[in-house]
DNA sequence: AATACCTTTGTTTTT
DNA sequence: CAAAGGTATT
């Protein structure tokens, strides 16, 4: 089924209004303004406009602007329309951006580029005009067809999972979900699943995976990951459909090239293998994706893929200072078969990379929350009086998130978490959408399960069965089925009343919906009032009921912005992220995922210890290749900087609930030192053991432990030995010993550390928690409390750098 | 059917 | 330690 190609005709009237000015513009032959002040390199990247470019670009050099300045020059070169252009990025924030300069760029000539958008929502557009291409002889799938949320997903697989009577906790649900994501990511239909990789699940995970499609046909749904896979396997299975979609676009820019997947890959190769004008832009020293199926290979074998591809690097950084840029240079050197690129700047002031270790994680919250007080009291004079939104936190894991939020909580500074819990991944969001979505689409039976009993309606897992088993029989949906049921009588009582009004209002609402005299934001808050859902939420006396109904205040506002529901609910399926238009003054804190393509003045990088960053569990799973990309991220986190950068490290730290002592990251040792300045803790005191006690007001003998605590854990490490020679050279505070004021009393031992036991001998510290021990002895294991063991007799001579 | 208690289990995350 | 999920209770 061809369609005709007068489906592309969404902007042609306007390129044909635009096109005169265009080639008018070309003629002139004057240099084109928006050209001046571009680098050779980056103006190369603009002007190679034919054939294969691989365009990297490191940190902070200017990539965004060589994209969109790209796309500039193709249009006022009149090479192409808007229309023919395609370029993708990974995020609608980055596809906002680059809409915004492109327009900027060509002043107010251009209105849009309609193929400028992320993988996902350019292959919906793709797929909704092929839809009927996926599926088998009996069920295809439609234009109409919904993109499923994780929660639905989940929830079908749990039923697929039920029906094969495996044991979901042996096998849970999620973990399927990954599974099958990760298979589509790699552009593996069920059928191509590797023998190998369905040994769980009983050995039925490729057949719960077809199951699993054959589900979301009936349904008419999709998935995120299929939104690829389909367009995939539409390109592949159809040469003259892919000839429409290449002979479309006859330049292709792609971002962030070094996160695409397999799945992506092949979507971009089939378009670009007739024309191959291609132009990817990447960076193999960013890729922090691997764990979720990108492929650095991909960037690694550009060339390769495409011969005879230009590859030009775009190495100046307009970022960060000298230091930073050295001292992430430095460390990503580490890291084996790069690309390789060698950033340089003009800049040459600039502070060094500042290094700091502290005894524990509320020490390290503590601290930074001082540091920023400072720098936004203006008594930091080096980078001047900094506003908050000027500082970021950048933490490998989201859990180091709460030390500093109860920290700042506490002195009340103003801070602001990117990337939590987005607006639309909200529970009462993702209601109120089921309620929409069932509105506008009777037949959407995974939002009908999702509501159905919520709020309260008396409706339990028997009800469910009866309905379920009246849609099946009789071929309906669940929502006819409920309505079947309730016909019927084979439902009694409160359950019975409550199902025929639901049934009722959504028949109401649904024709409401068709309607197009009735104003659907009105109708969307009649929805949330007749179904009761805003009163469950008023009469929740949860502390967080008034932020939902908040929440929902704002769903509706955002209805507005749309001419009715469906074209709300087709956005909202795609633009996960909410409106973020704060302007307050507030520290960010983030992940350093989510820190990727952003930049601050100052930033602080806490959490620098073996097993944190670089996390255990990354070199566990993926080895060395897990290594270095937690290495990438270490660069990433470190060029995010601008003017200053921090790290931090702390001794012990509050995980799961335990202490863990641990050592600073092998990353530290890897920065080259020259560009590191080593500071002092606070908590760390040249003035002798008495005076340091005095200061605190703490006994003597505790003050001599911490001491030995200190030096036994954090500061024995050869890193920090280092670390600690370096500060030596210049000027120091003292050269007494510096004591560890505010220590854990429970914490004078480390792992590692030999005790002695009156009653079970010599053992070794192999776990501490709070005042107790776990210690090897030669009986065995034992918890003990800390205070009834005393460090094996010589354990102190040999570990006493100071 | 809904609540109260107990067990388990803990990276990174877009679309 | 806290959140989430499952089980036991009413």
């Amino acid at each position: 089924m061809l369609q005709p190609m007068s489906q592309f005709d969404d902007h042609d009237a306007f390129e044909a209004a635009a096109r005169p000015s265009l080639s008018q513009r070309a003629m002139t032959g004057r240099a084109a303004p928006y050209l001046d002040g571009l680098n050779p390199a980056q103006r190369l990247a603009v002007e190679t406009l034919d054939g294969p470019v691989l365009l990297l670009a490191g940190a902070g050099t200017g990539k965004t602007r060589a994209l969109t300045t790209r796309i500039a020059h193709l249009l006022m070169q009149g090479r192409a329309t808007p229309g023919r252009i395609l370029a993708v990025t990974f995020t609608n924030k980055a596809a906002r951006e680059m809409k915004e300069r492109v327009a900027r760029l060509m002043g107010e000539t251009v209105e849009g580029m309609p193929w400028l958008g992320t993988f996902h929502s350019i292959s919906v557009k793709i797929l909704r005009r092929h839809a009927e291409m996926v599926g088998d002889g009996q069920v295809h799938l439609k234009s109409s067809f919904t993109i499923l949320d994780t929660d639905d997903q989940i929830r079908l697989l749990k039923q697929l999972i039920a029906a094969e009577n495996i044991d979901d906790k042996r096998w849970p649900a999620r973990m399927l979900a990954g599974l099958i994501d990760d298979w589509k990511n790699r552009a593996l239909t069920p059928s191509r699943v590797p023998e190998g990789e369905s040994h769980a699940y009983d050995g039925k995970g490729a057949k719960l995976y077809a199951q699993y499609q054959r589900r979301l046909l009936e349904l008419n749904a999709v998935d995120f990951g299929d939104l690829l896979l389909h367009c995939v396997m539409i390109f592949q299975a159809h040469p003259d459909v892919l000839a429409q979609w290449q002979d479309r676009f006859r330049y292709i820019l792609v971002d962030e090239y070094q996160d695409t997947n397999v799945a992506q890959y092949l979507w971009l190769r089939l378009l670009a293998q007739a024309h191959r004008n291609i132009c990817c832009v990447g960076d193999d020293d960013q890729s922090i994706y691997g764990w979720r199926g990108a492929e650095v290979g991909n960037i690694l074998r550009f060339e390769a893929d495409f011969p005879g591809a230009q590859v030009i690097r775009l190495e100046q950084n307009y970022r960060s200072t000298p230091h930073i840029l050295a001292a992430a240079s430095g460390l990503i050197a580490a890291n084996k078969g790069r690309l390789g690129k060698t950033l340089w700047t003009e800049h040459t002031e600039g502070e060094k990379v500042r290094l700091i270790g502290h005894w524990d994680s509320e020490a390290e919250a503590r601290w930074i929350g001082e540091e920023i007080e400072a720098f936004h009291g203006g008594h930091r004079h080096s980078v001047g009086r900094r506003s908050l939104n000027d500082i970021a936190i950048l933490v490998r894991a989201s859990h180091q998130m709460r030390a500093f939020e109860d920290r700042f909580m506490t002195i009340g500074l103003p801070y602001r978490v990117i990337g939590g819990p987005r607006f639309y991944e909200r529970q009462e969001i993702r209601d109120a959408m089921a309620y929409f979505r069932l509105a506008v689409s009777p037949t959407d039976d995974l939002a009908f399960e999702r509501i159905v009993n919520t709020p309260k309606r008396g409706l339990g897992d028997k009800a469910i069965q009866t309905i379920q088993r009246e849609a099946r029989a009789e071929g309906l949906s669940l929502l006819e089925g409920a309505a079947a049921v309730v016909a019927s009588g084979a439902l009694t009582g409160k359950g019975a009343a409550n199902l025929r009004q639901f049934t009722q209002f959504m028949g109401r609402w649904h024709a409401d919906a068709l309607d197009s005299t009735v104003n659907h934001v009105e109708l969307a808050e009649r929805i949330l009032d007749e179904s009761g859902y805003t009163a469950m939420w008023q009469n929740d006396r949860s502390p967080d009921a008034p932020g939902r109904l908040d929440n929902l205040k704002e769903l509706v506002k955002a209805l507005e912005e749309f001419d009715n529901l469906q074209g709300f609910l087709e956005h909202v399926a795609l633009v996960m992220d909410a409106s973020e238009s704060e302007q307050a003054e507030e520290v960010s804190i983030m992940t350093l995922h989510a820190a990727k393509g952003l930049e601050y003045p100052i930033v602080f990088l806490p959490g620098w210890e073996d097993g944190l960053f670089p996390s255990q569990r990354s070199m566990d799973e993926s080895g060395l290749k897990g290594l270095e990309e937690e290495r990438r991220l270490a660069y990433v986190g470190l060029t995010r900087a601008e003017k200053l950068a921090t790290i931090t490290f702390a001794g012990n730290r509050r995980m799961y609930g335990q202490w863990q002592s641990s050592l600073p990251s092998r990353f530290i040792d890897e920065l080259p030192e020259e560009h590191v300045e080593v500071l002092t803790p606070p908590g760390l005191y040249g003035g002798g053991f008495g005076a340091a006690a005095q200061v605190m007001g703490q006994p003597f003998a505790q003050s001599a432990m911490h001491d030995r605590a200190s030096r036994a854990d954090v500061y024995n490490s050869p890193g920090w030995k280092r670390m600690q020679e370096r500060a030596a050279v210049r000027p120091a505070p003292s050269h007494r010993p510096p004591i560890v004021i505010d220590a854990e009393p429970a914490a004078r031992f480390a792992v590692g550390d030999r005790v002695f036991h009156q009653k079970f001998g010599t053992g070794s510290v192999m776990g501490i928690a709070e005042d107790t021990l776990t210690v090897e002895f030669p009986a065995g294991f034992k918890t003990i409390k800390a205070a009834y063991v005393q460090p094996a007799s010589d354990a102190a001579s040999d570990d006493a750098p100071f």
